[in-house]
DNA sequence: CCGAGTGTTCGACCAGAATCATACACTCAA
DNA sequence: TTGAGTGTATGATTCTGGTCGAACACTCGG
């Protein structure tokens, strides 16, 4: 009858309205970050588990990350079985920051990466 | 005849179009520089000299700022006697990173500072 | 009840950035 | 030519943030 009870603490999140532009600003300001999210601008929502991503960076870095980008309400964390599947929050965090999130997904001219 | 000769080396800039993503947001990341944007728009070009702003760091700090805004392309400068004059490059840098600099100059909710 | 897979936490380390105090360079006016 | 005003450069210090390795917690399938 009720939902599978979670044994997890599940992730804290932050909402995009409750986010200084210095969070949002200082998270989208680091490479591997920005990479993360552009990634998982091309997949559909809860498609991607923290694990699946191509970034040069240990477990433990990455896990810090995702945690900095739920903490700037970029993205949103739901788990699944032992994974933990992402969703960027476009529509949320582009209404309190309107055009940072297409700024950010639009390739950069001088950045050849 | 000759426009006065420079005998100070004149600051080294670089155009908005030329900057990366990454460099444009973290320098506005930061709770000082993001002050001197903001302070500086609300001025008409060429209006302020550098020790004029309300930041409370010293003369040192403050100049290393200045130099990484103009590295960003966000500020220009010009020499005026003894003094630098400081022009927000409002247009170019829009141009290049479409809504950034709006969203810096807005006033944030979560940030009563 | 294990064991593999996944992600987090902890401690330590390191690189880079921000800051300061000091010394320096330049410009203008007296 | 001197002095006040303004900004930069240098070196040292401090602090923040990214990183890793290892240990830990949880889930699921055998």
């Amino acid at each position: 009858m009720t939902a599978p009870r979670a044994h997890r603490a599940a992730p804290d999140h932050t909402h995009p309205d409750h986010v200084p532009l210095l969070t949002a600003l200082s998270a989208l300001a680091d490479p591997v970050r920005l990479r993360l999210v552009r990634e998982l601008d091309g997949c559909a929502d809860w498609e991607r588990t923290c694990g699946s991503f191509d970034v040069p960076v240990g477990k433990a870095a990455l896990s810090h990350h995702f945690a900095t980008l739920r903490a700037a309400g970029l993205v949103e964390q739901r788990d699944a079985g032992p994974k933990r599947l992402n969703r960027l929050r476009r529509a949320e965090f582009d209404a309190r920051f309107p055009g940072l999130l297409d700024l950010a997904l639009r390739p950069d001219p001088q950045q050849p990466a």
